[in-house]
DNA sequence: GTGTTTTGGATAGTTTTGCTATCACGAATA
DNA sequence: TATTCGTGATAGCAAAACTATCCAAAACAC
């Protein structure tokens, strides 16, 4: 096991590294409970800045605009995910165990260890479902990949992609399957609390739920 | 068939029909086109009102802002979408091949006869594409969906829902399975262009194709 | 036909957002 | 002791988002 669990693999993420300063890692801290209480659109530069007590200017210092303060949490967000993954794995050997697995670990909040880093899980988990899809979903998404800046993102994915191909190694879209259901534990959370008629989930303990709906998707197109 | 091809279902839509006046068709067709060009987030009101001659303000007179517009453009496309799907069905008996067709309608560009309205097929595919997340992705998704805004969209997955039930009545969540392939028609294909890792779609005509990915995917959860 | 709404569009603003140039201060360094 | 370097604050600009008001012509009222 010699994944390194790196705070920040890609320094052109941000100006300056935020984590380095208390003024840094206010920014991110603060930022992402503000963009998640605000939303992306409604969040600005200036509000955190009044939040914690400095300026817009200084907050630029460390991130060229919101988007990349987004990406940098969601950065932060796949890690974990990315983490928790082939950690949870390691003492799995049944690739059917690994999935399931898998699935829990993407519909809920990532685990109490992630508190240490002094990120709120919940708003973290909640930013991954309400912005995530605007930080690839702009005309600058070509040069953003070409600074290796969705890599951590892919890996996920990648990850999960492999373990599909070892539950059936002649399954033809792994990567494909993989990004659906990533997306989709992110989407139809989204839709159960706001546009329920998109989903079958009323959110009661009893009920349908999201991870019966994708295990099934994911282990009958594996089939 | 009782279907009415409805082109403004919701006058809360607009602020006024842009449908009566020739400078309200400009804006929804020449802003289409702009805003597939620059993308939403670079869109504005003062270059449409450049690109045709006006100012911001007229443009103010028929939408509330920019969000509006683009719920407009996408009210179109999911009213397009169900009635092609809807006529298209008419004359299929087999449920199975019912969703294929379904599924060739959502990853193609509309059919020939939606020219008809002025509006650029493939700028409005592309808007899907990129776009239509951001429509509910926003803090106000609950205040619009009051309004009844997301109706088209929500009657387009509610008529695949139900053919997913003829296909199998016993399947439990053919809403969600419908929301994911409206969904997953329209982000693969934005993946395999920008972030190809996260798909297995190479484009070749020979290679494997999206819509076959589609296909199993449904009907292996269907079965 | 004259007066009066009403409709549709233009002019000219304000406020907010996004971003930058420059200054001030204290700590490390020469 | 002088300096330059890291770090944060001040002030300001340009574009974006939105609004108040005005004006002309069409519609309507009498």
């Amino acid at each position: 096991m010699n994944l390194q669990f790196s705070i920040q693999p890609n320094d052109r993420l941000a100006l300056r590294n935020p984590e380095s300063t208390v003024l840094g890692q206010k920014i991110v801290r603060q930022g992402l409970l503000l963009m998640h209480e605000l939303g992306y659109e409604h969040f600005t530069f200036k509000k955190l800045g009044e939040a914690i007590g400095t300026t817009e200017a200084s907050i630029y210092r460390y991130f060229e605009n919101k988007h990349r303060l987004l990406l940098y949490l969601l950065t932060w967000y796949w890690n974990f995910l990315e983490y928790s993954v082939v950690v949870s794995l390691q003492n799995i050997s049944d690739p059917a165990q690994k999935i399931k697995k898998i699935i829990d670990i993407l519909t809920n909040t990532l685990p109490d260890w992630a508190d240490a880093y002094g990120l709120d899980k919940r708003a973290l988990y909640g930013i991954a479902i309400a912005e995530s899809s605007k930080v690839y979903l702009v005309k600058e998404v070509d040069a953003i990949n070409r600074e290796k800046l969705f890599k951590p993102y892919k890996d996920l994915c990648g990850r999960i992609a492999a373990v599909f191909l070892e539950q059936n190694s002649h399954y033809p879209y792994p990567r494909s399957l993989a990004s659906t259901l990533v997306e989709m534990a992110q989407f139809q959370p989204y839709f159960s609390q706001h546009l329920p008629a998109l989903t079958d989930f009323d959110g009661q303990p009893g009920g349908k739920s999201l991870t019966e709906y994708l295990e099934k998707l994911v282990f009958s197109a594996l089939r």
